[in-house]
Order: C-alpha cells, then sequence, then structure tokens
DNA sequence: CTGTTAGCGCTTTCAG
DNA sequence: CTGAAAGCGCTAACAG
C-alpha cells in the first residue's frame, strides 16, 4: 500500500482468481446475462480481494458513448452558474453520470473546445449556457444530444430548459409602476442573448399595460464585461436626475447598481427604489432587502439534467423547451417614490 | 448534418482519404515520430474534411492514463467551493486537462463514489477537499496523484494546498482583542477538520497572547448541517449576554450570526461586533460591512491545480504542504465595545 | 449457463 | 521516413 500499483487488475486477472473466464466474469460483474449465483459470488469476491477497478476507457470503447456529461458555464464564480452546475450535478450523480465542467468565460471559442473535446470523450450528452452556436451545432451535427440551460442559441435540433425571462421582467417592471413610478430606468450588460433581451421586452411591456411612454434614454447597456460599471452607471444617474426607481437585468448589473448607489450615498428606496432580476444571498442579507425575481436556478440546472438523460436513455421525438416560472420576491428595496434625487 | 452521424470518423478513415496508414495518420496528428511535411499536411487536411474527432477513450485504454482530472468538494453552491473550483478548472483547462466535478455534500461515502469513478476513468489526479481519509487513501494506493485542498485528512502520500486558519483566526481575534472587547464569542460548525480546529486554536492563542482568560461558554458548536442554527445562535447569546463580539468560524456560520443580529436587532457593532473567517460578496454589500479574513480561494484553486499538474508530469519528492496566507480585511463591523447587550 | 473469438480506435515497436 | 502487426481491457455474439 502507499507505493502505487505500477499495473492495474485487469477482469482477466479477477476471472483467473475467481477460476473462470473474463466473458463471464465480466457477466458476473455487469450483471448482463446469465451467471449461476455461485460464480457470481465467486467472481465479486475475487475482485473485491483484487480491488478491481473496472477500466471504463474499455468499456466506452467497446459500447457508444462513456457515462460523462459536459456541463459548460460562462462564469463558475458568478453564483448563478454554480448553483445550476450544483443542480446539475445532483441529477447527473443520482444517475450514475459524471459532470465533466468548463467555464468558457464567456467566449465561443472555449465553449467550442470544450465541445470538441466531449466529442472526444464521447460524452453521452451535453448541457450548456451557449455563448454563441457553434459550440450546439458541432455537438448536434456529431449526434450527442445537448440541452441548452438559460440561454438558448437559436441552434436546432436541441432541447432548452429556460427561465422565463419576459415574464418576470414584466412583474418587476409592473410593480415599480403600480407603487407610482414613472420614470423607471432599467440597467442591463447584453442585449445579445435572449435572456437580456426577454427581460427588455418584458420592461417595455410592462410600461405598455400600464400606459406609461417609454424612453430609450432610461435604458442603459452596460455592455458585457464593462471597463468601469460604476463610473458608467454614475454618469446615467446624474444624467437622467428624474429616474426614480432601477430595475437591474441581472445580479452582476445589480450589484453594481446597489454599489454605485451606496457610494453616493442615495438611500434606498427613498431616492430609488430598486429590483433585481436573479436574487442571490446578498439581498437578502442587506438592508433594506433588495426586492428580486427569484429564478429557480438549481431546479433548473435538475429539470436540464434529467430531460438530457432522457435523451440520453434513448428518447426520441422533437426538441422540446422546457420553461420554468420565475418568483416575484417583494422586499424593502422598493416603496412609492419619494422626491426625485 | 443534423442528423447525428451514426457512425464517427475513425483515423483508419482519415488515413484512407489522404491515402496512408493509420500508423502514419496517427503520427502526423499526434506530432509524434518523423512525418514528412507534405504527408503531415495531407492528414491534417483529411481529418479537418471529414471533421474527424480522435477518440480519447481508445487513447486512455493504450496509454496510462486520460486527460481528465477529478475534483471533489463539499458543496458546490456555497461560494467558497464554487471559487475554489473555477481557480482550479482555470488552470487545468490551460494545460489543457478536463476537470471532472463531484459534490460529496460533506458525505465520505459520496466522496468514495466518486474516488473510484475517477480510478475507473484513468483519471491523471485528483484534487480534493477531504471530508474523510478514505477516498485519498484509495486513490494513493493505486498511485493516482492526489492532492489535498483547503482541509487536509492526514492520508499519507498526497500534497496539500491550505490556508493558514490559525494564523487568519488569531489575527482576526487579537483585532477584537486589541478594540478592547474581553468577552469574544466563537462560533462554529465543526472541529471535526483541521480547519475548524486550527482557526479555534487561533481563537485562544490570541487570547493567551493578550494575556485575556478563555472560557468555554464561549465557544459554541453548531455542529455541521445544524437544524436550525438561528435558534442556536439566539439561545446561546441569551445565555452570555456579556458577549461583545463573535467571531465566526466560516461564511456558513457568519450568515447565520448577521441574520440572528438581524432578527433581534441588536446593532452590529455597537451591540455586537462581528467577524468572519471567509470573505463572500454579501459581506462588503451590507451596511456596516463585515470584518472579514479574506482568504485566496481561487488562487488556491489554482495552485492546487498546478502542483497537481506538475506530479502528473512525473514531478517525484515526497509530499508537500503549500499554505497560502489569509489576509485580515478590517470594514465596519467591529468597533470597541458599547455596553454589553 | 459458460468459454472462445473477435474487435472497438488508437499508438507503438519493429522491420523495411 | 512509412507500413504491418500487435495489443491496451472490455464486451458481445456465437457456439458449446
Amino acid at each position: 500500500m502507499g507505493k502505487g500499483k505500477r499495473t492495474r487488475v485487469t477482469l482477466r486477472q479477477v476471472a483467473q482468481e475467481a477460476g473462470t473466464s473474463p466473458s463471464t466474469a465480466s457477466r458476473a460483474l455487469a450483471g448482463n446475462g446469465y451467471v449461476a449465483q455461485a460464480i457470481k459470488t465467486r467472481v465479486e469476491a475475487a475482485a473485491a480481494r483484487l480491488g478491481y477497478v473496472p477500466d471504463v476507457s474499455a468499456r466506452t470503447l467497446k459500447g457508444r458513448s462513456s457515462r460523462l456529461v459536459g456541463l459548460v458555464v460562462s462564469d463558475l464564480r458568478n453564483q448563478f452558474y454554480a448553483a445550476l452546475a450544483a443542480g446539475v450535478e445532483q441529477s447527473l450523480a443520482a444517475a450514475g453520470h459524471q459532470m465533466v465542467l468548463v467555464d468558457d468565460h464567456g467566449d465561443d471559442a472555449r465553449a467550442l473546445d470544450g465541445a470538441r473535446a466531449f466529442l472526444a470523450m464521447r460524452a453521452a450528452g451535453v448541457l450548456l449556457a451557449p455563448v454563441g452556436r457553434q459550440a450546439t451545432e458541432l455537438l448536434v451535427e456529431h449526434g450527442t444530444p445537448v440541452v441548452e440551460v438559460d440561454r438558448r442559441s437559436g441552434a436546432r435540433g436541441c432541447d432548452a430548459v429556460t427561465i422565463d425571462s419576459e415574464r418576470g421582467a414584466q412583474a418587476a417592471v409592473t410593480h415599480l409602476l403600480d407603487l407610482g413610478h414613472r420614470r423607471i430606468a432599467m440597467v442591463l450588460d447584453e442585449t445579445v442573448w435572449d435572456t437580456g433581451r426577454d427581460r427588455l421586452k418584458g420592461y417595455r411591456a410592462a410600461h405598455r399595460a400600464a400606459g406609461v411612454p417609454l424612453s430609450r434614454r432610461l435604458v442603459l447597456d452596460l455592455g458585457l464585461r464593462p471597463a468601469d460599471p460604476g463610473a458608467d452607471i454614475a454618469a446615467f444617474l446624474a444624467a437622467e436626475p428624474d429616474i426614480t426607481a432601477v430595475f437591474a437585468a441581472n445580479n452582476v448589473v445589480a450589484e453594481a447598481v446597489w454599489q454605485e448607489l451606496q457610494r453616493r450615498g442615495s438611500p434606498v428606496p427613498k431616492d430609488c427604489s430598486v429590483v433585481s432580476f436573479d436574487d442571490l444571498t446578498w439581498m437578502r442579507m442587506v438592508e433594506p432587502g433588495l426586492t428580486a425575481v427569484r429564478q429557480p436556478v438549481y431546479e433548473m440546472g435538475r429539470r436540464a439534467a434529467e430531460l438530457l438523460l432522457a435523451r440520453i436513455a434513448g428518447e426520441q421525438g422533437r426538441a422540446r423547451t422546457h420553461t420554468l416560472q420565475p418568483e416575484f420576491v417583494p422586499r424593502g428595496s422598493t416603496s412609492a417614490p419619494g422626491r426625485p434625487h
């Protein structure tokens, strides 16, 4: 022990030890086909005694695919993706699969590298939060089941699990409108994907439904990876002093907005109400708590994994998109508008 | 396209397409051995044309091991582990390895299952935040390089990367003592591992160094997965009304302490100062900000992965433990003691 | 119910 | 510099 066995125990050795043939030993261990109970026991004992660990690469080579499932997320340090990954892992582990996790940092090229690696390892399936359609297309083209999560790339031939962004955003903004706000800003960091676009749609739909005119000047798009979001937000708020509420399109934006409001000393919600799309730990820790649109992220990961597992199990039928509903969580950061700041 | 090729392109086909033999094609693609430049180009073109994706399971079967590296963490939804995993992934991806992530939920049996799976897939190496020594021992016994992260199981034959818990805790508690606190509580959720134990040691060492007597009654051990931590903390604070400061052993505990303090309406730091070991997002978002011991978690993940990669590359020599230093971050949640609450 | 045979796709001696 | 041959460990026909 502790020396690191130079040579692994193979099925052949187990068979020998049990006084039978490799194929019988294989059947005994895998539980396929007929094996006498006595022999089965004997083989199992031999395997245990020798510390046999089956070689999945041999198995994978023989069969069609491995028990590996790929997951591509855009930023593991973002709690949103971490929770997503946790949900995926949970379902996968329960089904006896392993999760290979790739962080593409929002870069399509890295996602594509990941996809190629998944192909090479004969992954049973892949889950991804797409940043482009290339990765999905490559995978689908090669016959690997794919489920897109959170965003949809628009690629054909794959299932998807998303959250109803438009509905969630509309609920959030309607809440602000109901409170009497009329100059509601929306801050986002992308309209590249359906997430950002749909949330903007929801923001607009809420205004239309309430008969409140829209103003382009109230929408601030920071862009992905802004150099200095705080400065952008500061300039925005200074340019639009009659804003009484801000709707942040996701947790990253919400954090930047919150910090800028703190920095400039604008009391929330007195000077400015705030709502976030996506509800993280800190939003219920701060005082006042942040009103938020809670996304069932962990659940989304689980659902996506289940869907993928069904496809892996051979389920046929055309691609489906499951849409989960967010939940509006009112907290202290929203109230009727005071005087403009 | 989009139909899912029933049969993958093999090296044989690429060779045929390029008008050469499989072995030459292999050399051309892998870059091993001598191949005429002309043929090499031809093979590469053929591979690209056919959309060839090498089968790693065949490669793994032939060679000793795969390019898969296992990582076992205890709770992916905990930002600490998510950051750790992100750091690991970053280093691994840069080196052309893939990360297989297992969440053991603090359960040794699941970690062991993970370890067996890693063995079965001939993982090149494994990183783990141990919950017991079984997984590490199994892996080491089979000759798989292992690096333990954050905690050490005590198993022999593996490297480790940890953070100096004792030093960090001592700094935090010394800070409180320097402010004049004399009744400083410590709340933890385990003394099972060196993390909890060392932080308790640091708490005690700080007291000894300051000549302040210790009282067992000031230490609350919630235990792992407490049913109702809030209630336990409430009871504890009620039973020890002269407490003027709380040192929370990790982010989970800090969250529970913070929420209980909010709930009972005890102003921080006037009634009670608070320090957390581990610094999460919310701790700098709340008002006042939480004084914390920042751990370089992402960096720890990176370092652990580098260490493992070196072992995978064949580095010899006895097991080493890298200890990273935490950083004390004073914020608003600590001040001189007011009157006892 | 069990053993023999063949071969998954790749790499790697070993001759040429 | 290139091709033929063997085999990594396992499973799946197919006979027995």
